[in-house]
DNA sequence: GATGGCTTGATATTTTATTTCAATAAGGGC
DNA sequence: GCCCTTATTGAAATAAAATATCAAGCCATC
């Protein structure tokens, strides 16, 4: 995640093969639409809005509207491509498309990467809780705010 | 939590007796609006929207704009009185307003009840989590969704 | 090449939240 | 008390985020 040492277009091409692949098992319509907007999701760590997608996809070609790109995120989300950070009101991509998991996130206060914590350990702490409360658990987000390694030297 | 023996005017009379002693402490303003936000905010222990409070506040009396209830509503935040569900757009009041606390949720899919999990250990095992993933905590959001006993049976 | 279902386009609207500046009210020092 | 400063509220406009609705296009299959 350090920025300066970090292939970033192999990191968005690695996504969206592995969206790709995904798609031909589920047999899933990764249209060139849904392909771009993932692209656009990808561009960087940081979460981006869907307005912030939807003038970057505007640009060049002709303008799309808002549910155009919302539809497009929808079907990501579904498919687990990406996820959605709720106290940000953003979208990232998911590091790791292949196994389904929770939204749990740490945000970076000061640069505003975002890592997910991939932690079973967690995610069995988090449904205990809820058990433990009389609530049967569906899924749950974390969302922590915290300043990471890079930001702290 | 159980609808049909919950004597909610006492709730909400405990919620504003106890914010407005913590408001003398500190001494911050606990001013009518405020009160009457506060109130409102625990008129159900479903989640409130902000437009739901000013729809309920301007009734009566003369109506008053969004930035009102936002801002009385930040208060209300910042002193530790109500707490934002980021996933819902929505408002709760604050069972614990004495201790600082994360906002740390089970939100009911059927009957939309928020309950709050009060358990330190969970607390600590989410910021060692951040830690051991290089970040610093600063605050954490927990936002699980499931049906409550109530609902089950 | 017609059919039916998924996908996208296009328009409008709704919901949620903030910016800005003016008016008012409250508390502190004299 | 009265002035001064600061916090609070009012008011108007606007921004930001998301959805509803219906029409058009695409594509696989028969």
């Amino acid at each position: 995640m350090l920025k300066h040492k970090h292939d970033h277009d192999a990191c968005i091409e690695t996504a969206l093969e592995a969206a790709q692949k995904i798609c031909e098992e589920r047999e899933t319509r990764f249209t060139p639409l849904r392909q771009r907007v993932l692209e656009l999701v990808w561009s960087k760590h940081e979460p981006i809005t869907a307005y912030e997608v939807l003038e970057l996809l505007s640009k060049g070609q002709k303008k799309v509207a808002p549910p155009t790109v919302y539809r497009a995120l929808d079907f990501l989300i579904a498919e687990g491509f990406v996820h959605r950070i709720e106290s940000l009101n953003s979208f990232v991509g998911c590091s790791d498309p292949a196994h389904k998991h929770q939204g749990h996130f740490m945000i970076c206060t000061k640069c505003r990467n975002v890592a997910e914590m991939n932690e079973s350990s967690l995610h069995n702490v988090i449904e205990n809780a809820a058990k433990e409360n009389g609530y049967s658990y569906e899924n749950s987000i974390l969302e922590v705010a915290g300043v990471c390694e890079n930001c702290r030297n």
